[in-house]
RNA sequence: GUCCGGUUAGCUCAGCUGGUAGAGCGCUACAUUGACAUUGUAGAGGUCACAGGUUCAAGUCCUGUAUCGGACACCA
C-alpha cells in the first residue's frame, strides 16, 4: 500500500504569476534541453525514429529592421501547430531564418547613409555599400531572433537559416544554372517596369496602382494625318511608329497600310496604319496611338504588326531624349510643352478629365516607367518535360509549363488553402501571370551567375576560367530565393536527410497579402526543382489592426511593439490575444484591453494549480476507491473537452480550439469544479476525497497538456513546479498530448 | 470591369456539417480577510442589415436588395 506522499506548495504560488519572472528563465531551460530540434527528441526517446514528421519554415523576416504585430501573430500560429505536433511525438521541425530582402534593405541603408552623411551609393562604391548594408543586416537579424524568442517560438536555432548564407546562396546558383539549361530562364528586350527613382526594374507585384486624376488629350498628329488618337500622356507620342484600329472598323479601313511622316513637335515621326483586332471601335476615336518603347500593349501590337522600329523617347530618368525642345526636360514638363504645342498647331481637339490608375513603385513611390530593357525572364508559359514528378496529376516525363504546373498542385487538393475562399484569388493571379523578370539593378543580393565575353555567353554556379570575363552586374529578384525556401533551409541541392524527412514541409502559415509574391512563387520553384509540393497545407492569417480597426501605420501613429506588450502582459497574454477571435483570413483587431484580460487568465491558471496543490499535499496516485459518479462525470466532460480541442487544431481551426481551452479552465474547472470540491476536500468521506483529489490533478495535468501550445511559459512554469509522479516527461514541452479517447493519465 | 469578404450585445469580434445566440472589454446589483480583487455570484442588453424562398426547424442553405471593405485587371 502506498504511502501518501508529504509535499508542500512551492513558495512562488504564494505570489501571483508575473510572466517577467519566468519567461526568459524557461525559454532558455528549453533551449538547453535540446528538444526544439527533432535529432534530439529521437535521441532522447520522446519521438520515435519512424515517427511522422511535421515541418514548418518559418516565414523570414526580412532583416530591415524590428518584428511588428504581424510578425507576432505569424509566430503565435505556426508555434502552437508546431508545439501541438510535437506533443503528439511526431519528429517535429521548424526552421528559423531571415530574409536580406534585396530593395527594402537596400534602399533603407542608402536613405540611411544619405541622411547621415549626405552620400549615395555611388559615392560609396559597390564593396563599400555592401559592407554597410552587410553590418545593418547582421544588426537587424540579433535583433529580430531576440524578438523571435520572446514570443516563445520552439525554433530549431541549430538549422537557421538566412537567404544569403553559402547554403542559400549554392542552392540559388544552382536554382538559375537549372532553369536556365532548361531554357525557362531567358535573357530578353521587352519592356519591364522601370522605377526612375530606385533606378531599377521591378515586377508586376511590386507595383501600387494610385487612382488619380488626369487629362485625356485627343489629337492628330499632323493637319492632314486622317485619324485622331487619344492619349494621357501626350509626350510619348514622339515615339510612336504606328496607330492601330480594328480590322473590320469601316471608318479607318482605307487607311490600313498606309505610313505618314510628319514633324511632331520637332521630332521626325513615321506612323503606319496597321490593324488590330484588340483595339475597341467604341472606345474614344477607334484608333491607337501606338508607343511601343513605352507601353507593354503597343509593344505586343508592334509585335503582332511586324514592326520594327521602337524608338524609344524617355531615359532612365524619366526625362525626354529625343531633338528638339523637348530633350531633357521630365516627362511632366514635356506633357505641357507638347499640349501647348499641339495647341499652336491646331491639332488638339478635345481635353477631357478622367480618373486613371497610375502604376507606383511599392518601395519608393516613383511612378513607373515603362521602358524596353534587356533582363532576365522566367517564362511561365513555355513547355519543357517534368522528368520527376510526385505532384498529384503530373506524370514524370509529362510535358508541362511552369504556369500549369503551379495549377494542378492546387487544384487536385495536394495542397489545401485554409480559408478555402483563397484558392479563386490564386487561380486568378496564375492565370493573369506573365513572364517574370528576375533580375534587379541594385546591389544587395544574388548576383546572376552568368558572365560575357565579346559574343559569348557562360552561365554556371562557379565563374568561368580565363581572362576577359565579365559578369552580369544584376542581382536576383529577392522572391527568386524566397521562392526556393522550403528546401533550401533543408539543404538543397545536397540529398540531404532532412529534406527527405521533412520535405513537402506540413504546413505554410503566413499573411494572406502574401499569397502572390511568395506561396505561388514556391510552388512554381518546388514543383518545378524537386517534382514536390512544398508544403501540404496553407494557412492564411489576416492582418493586425489597432483596436479602431485600423491598418498599423507609420503616418498614424498607431504601431504596437509586441515587445513593449510583452514586457506589460506577457507572451502568453500576447499571444492569446492574437488567436482568440482571429478566424483565418479574417483581420484581427488587437486591443490592449483584451491582452490584459488574457494576463489575468494566466493568473487564473497558477492560481488554480495552487489551489490544487494546497488540497493535495498528502495526495496519492495509487488506484483506491472506485470513482463517484460525479467523479466519472467530470472526467468525461474533460475527455471532451480534450477531444474537441483536438479535433479544432486538427481543423487549423485554432481560434476556436483556444477559446475552448480558454472557457473550459476558467469557467468550467475554476468555476465550478473547484467551488464544487470544497466540501469534498475538506469533508469527512475519506476514499471521495482521495478520488476527487485524483480527479482534480488529472484535470490540472491534462489541462496543462492542452493549454501549452497557446500559453507555453506560464504551463510550463507550473509544471516545472509540479511534483514528478504527476508528470509523464519532466518538460511539458515534450509531454504526451492527452489522448482523444481512453484514460487520461 | 472580374472576383471575394463583412453587416450578430454599448465597443471589437467568434459561432464547424441548420435545432429558439457566445467571448473579451464595458454596464448594474450583491458578495468577499476563505486558490485567485489579475475575484466570485446574479443580471441588464441582440426581431443575428433588409426582403423573399427551401425546411418540421435558418445568423447558419438558396435568390435578390442595401451598405461598407478588400483583391485582381485595365483602353489608347
Amino acid at each position: 500500500m502506498s504511502n501518501p506522499q508529504k509535499t508542500t506548495v512551492p513558495e512562488l504560488f504564494l505570489q501571483p504569476y508575473e510572466p517577467k519572472a519566468h519567461e526568459e528563465a524557461i525559454y532558455e531551460k528549453w533551449e538547453k534541453s535540446g528538444f526544439f530540434n527533432p535529432d534530439v527528441c529521437v535521441e532522447a526517446g520522446i519521438a520515435t525514429a519512424d515517427a511522422p514528421t511535421f515541418s514548418i519554415v518559418l516565414p523570414p523576416p526580412n532583416v530591415t529592421g524590428t518584428l511588428h504585430m504581424g510578425h507576432a501573430a505569424m509566430l503565435a500560429v505556426e508555434d502552437i501547430l508546431v508545439r501541438y505536433h510535437r506533443m503528439q511525438g511526431k519528429r517535429t521541425l521548424w526552421i528559423p531564418g531571415t530574409d536580406s530582402a534585396a530593395i527594402a534593405t537596400q534602399s533603407k541603408v542608402e536613405s540611411l547613409i544619405y541622411k547621415e552623411k549626405k552620400l549615395t551609393r555611388h559615392d560609396l562604391g559597390r564593396e563599400e555599400l555592401l559592407k554597410q548594408i552587410g553590418e545593418f543586416a547582421e544588426a537587424s537579424k540579433n535583433t529580430i531572433i531576440g524578438q523571435t524568442k520572446r514570443m516563445g517560438s520552439s525554433l530549431d536555432w541549430s538549422r537557421y537559416a538566412y537567404t544569403l548564407d553559402d547554403k542559400r546562396y549554392r542552392a540559388v546558383m544552382t536554382a538559375f544554372v537549372n532553369m536556365y539549361r532548361d531554357g525557362l530562364i531567358y535573357r530578353g528586350n521587352r519592356i519591364v517596369n522601370w522605377d526612375p527613382k530606385g533606378q531599377t526594374t521591378i515586377s508586376d507585384d511590386e507595383i501600387v496602382y494610385e487612382e488619380r486624376q488626369a487629362t485625356l488629350y485627343t489629337f492628330k498628329y499632323s493637319p492632314d494625318f486622317p485619324i485622331a488618337v487619344a492619349t494621357t500622356r501626350p509626350e510619348t507620342k514622339v515615339g510612336d511608329t504606328a496607330v492601330a484600329v480594328h480590322p473590320d472598323d469601316e471608318r479607318y479601313k482605307q487607311y490600313i497600310g498606309q505610313t505618314f511622316e510628319f514633324v511632331f513637335c520637332d521630332v521626325p515621326v513615321s506612323v503606319t496604319i496597321v490593324a488590330d483586332s484588340e483595339v475597341d471601335p467604341e472606345f474614344g476615336t477607334g484608333a491607337v496611338g501606338v508607343t511601343p518603347a513605352h507601353s507593354k500593349i503597343d509593344w505586343e501590337i508592334a509585335n503582332r504588326a511586324h514592326l520594327t522600329r521602337r524608338p524609344q523617347v524617355i531615359n532612365e530618368y524619366a526625362k525626354m531624349s529625343v531633338t528638339g525642345r523637348l530633350n531633357g526636360l521630365k516627362t511632366e514638363a514635356a506633357r505641357v510643352v507638347v499640349v501647348n504645342w499641339l495647341k499652336e498647331q491646331d491639332l488638339l481637339m478635345a481635353e477631357k478629365t478622367v480618373t486613371q490608375n497610375v502604376s507606383t513603385a511599392e518601395r519608393t513611390g516613383a511612378i513607373i516607367e515603362p521602358l524596353p530593357k534587356l533582363q532576365w525572364f522566367i517564362a511561365v508559359d513555355k513547355e519543357f518535360t517534368i522528368t520527376h514528378s510526385e505532384i498529384p496529376g503530373v506524370q514524370s516525363g509529362s510535358t508541362v509549363t511552369l504556369k500549369s504546373l503551379m495549377v494542378k498542385a492546387v487544384e487536385n487538393d495536394a495542397i489545401n488553402i485554409f480559408p478555402e475562399r483563397f484558392k479563386r484569388v490564386y487561380y486568378n493571379w496564375v492565370a493573369n501571370l506573365h513572364d517574370w523578370c528576375i533580375s534587379r539593378q541594385i546591389w544587395f543580393g544574388h548576383r546572376i551567375p552568368v558572365w560575357y565575353r565579346n559574343d559569348e555567353i557562360y552561365c554556371d554556379v562557379k565563374p568561368p576560367t580565363g581572362d576577359g570575363w565579365e559578369q552580369d552586374p544584376d542581382t536576383l529578384d529577392t522572391w527568386f530565393s524566397s521562392g526556393l525556401w522550403t528546401f533550401s533551409t533543408l539543404g538543397w541541392p545536397e540529398e540531404t536527410a532532412d529534406l527527405k524527412t521533412y520535405h513537402p514541409t506540413a504546413v505554410l502559415e503566413t499573411g494572406y497579402d502574401i499569397i502572390f509574391f511568395w506561396v505561388a512563387r514556391m510552388i512554381l520553384m518546388s514543383t518545378y526543382h524537386l517534382g514536390q509540393i512544398p508544403f501540404r497545407n496553407v494557412y492564411l492569417h489576416g492582418l493586425v489592426r489597432d483596436e479602431k480597426n485600423r491598418k498599423m501605420s507609420k503616418s498614424l501613429g498607431n504601431i504596437i511593439d509586441p515587445l513593449d506588450l510583452i514586457a506589460k502582459y506577457g507572451a502568453d497574454a500576447v499571444r492569446l490575444s492574437l488567436i482568440i477571435g482571429a478566424a483565418p483570413g479574417n483581420d484581427l483587431p488587437l486591443s490592449e484591453q483584451s491582452i490584459k484580460g488574457y494576463k489575468n487568465f494566466t493568473n487564473k491558471i497558477w492560481n488554480v494549480t495552487r489551489f490544487i496543490l494546497t488540497h493535495t499535499t498528502d495526495y496519492s496516485n495509487e488506484p483506491a476507491a472506485t470513482l463517484t459518479d460525479r467523479d466519472q462525470e467530470i472526467l468525461r466532460a474533460l475527455q471532451d473537452t480534450v477531444t474537441e480541442i483536438t479535433n479544432d487544431i486538427e481543423k487549423y481551426n485554432l481560434h476556436l480550439a483556444a477559446q475552448k481551452a480558454y472557457h473550459y479552465f476558467w469557467h468550467e474547472l475554476a468555476d465550478k469544479i473547484l467551488e464544487e470540491s470544497k466540501p469534498v476536500l475538506s469533508g469527512t468521506d475519506s476514499a471521495a476525497r482521495l478520488t476527487r483529489q485524483q480527479v482534480l490533478v488529472t484535470c490540472l495535468t491534462t489541462s496543462l497538456k492542452f493549454l501549452h501550445p497557446f500559453v507555453p511559459y506560464v504551463t510550463e512554469t507550473i509544471w516545472q513546479e509540479m511534483p514528478s509522479d504527476w508528470r509523464d516527461r519532466d518538460f511539458l514541452l515534450v509531454a504526451n498530448w492527452p489522448t482523444a479517447s481512453g484514460k487520461l493519465k
